[in-house]
DNA sequence: CACCTCAGTATCGTTGCAGAAACCGAGGGG
DNA sequence: CCCCTCGGTTTCTGCAACGATACTGAGGTG
């Protein structure tokens, strides 16, 4: 991704189905296993560890286990996953003003 | 892709593998087809033409052929297309600054 | 004893992206 | 006569991501 450029894709990731959505679901504040997979409609507890594992891997976020029964880990935005917020607000914003036109683009597309 | 934003992986596809590297290919003025498969290291003629034609179809680029032989095809940003250079440098920039971050992370994740 | 919670695992199957390689048609060159 | 160019298409194949379902451990509760 990104011509001369590091990429993105492949070795940090950015552009899957749900790191964007993880971040995004972290920005305000730290949050458990369970209070991520609720908003993550649809996501299933396998790839929502995947991803997670990957993210930490990464550096992106922390993960944070707290001993006891029943467990709690707590998963934060690291650093340079906070640093991620604002070029993916860039995106969302570019996605909010634009997709309509998209849209548009597509429907005369299909009834060509 | 974006909680609570317009979907931006799955029907806009800019997180995918090329999209975003052929959009900085043509930033500077339309190109041809084997004009774009020489800097696209790597791609195939299949990929480069599915990708061509989903961002057509999104109105991200147009597409037009002038009659000959041998045939000759221009690809050139649309206005949409264009609008999206300004975040793609936004996320370019981040992997610049952060990608050898995220790959100490990873270094130190793997020795322990 | 049975059941609940939480944070995952294990196993399996599906889907779609991506790549390699071969092929196309029509004209021009050696 | 054969090969080259250009912009693709077609076929085959592998792989990684995604997803559904079931299950675990360990202690607290009824």
């Amino acid at each position: 991704m990104f011509t001369g450029c590091a990429p993105v894709t492949a070795p940090i990731r950015i552009g899957d189905k749900w790191t964007a959505k993880i971040i995004r679901c972290l920005q305000d504040g730290p949050r458990r296993f369970s209070e991520l997979k609720v908003p993550l409609t649809g996501i299933t507890p396998k790839v929502l560890t995947e991803s997670l594992r990957a993210m930490e891997r990464d550096g992106l976020v922390t993960r944070t286990a707290h001993p006891g029964i029943p467990p709690k880990v707590v998963y934060e935005l690291a650093p340079l996953g906070h640093s991620l917020v604002g070029p993916l607000d860039t995106m969302c914003a570019w996605s909010r003003a634009n997709l309509p036109q998209v849209l548009s683009a597509r429907e005369s597309y299909e009834s060509r």
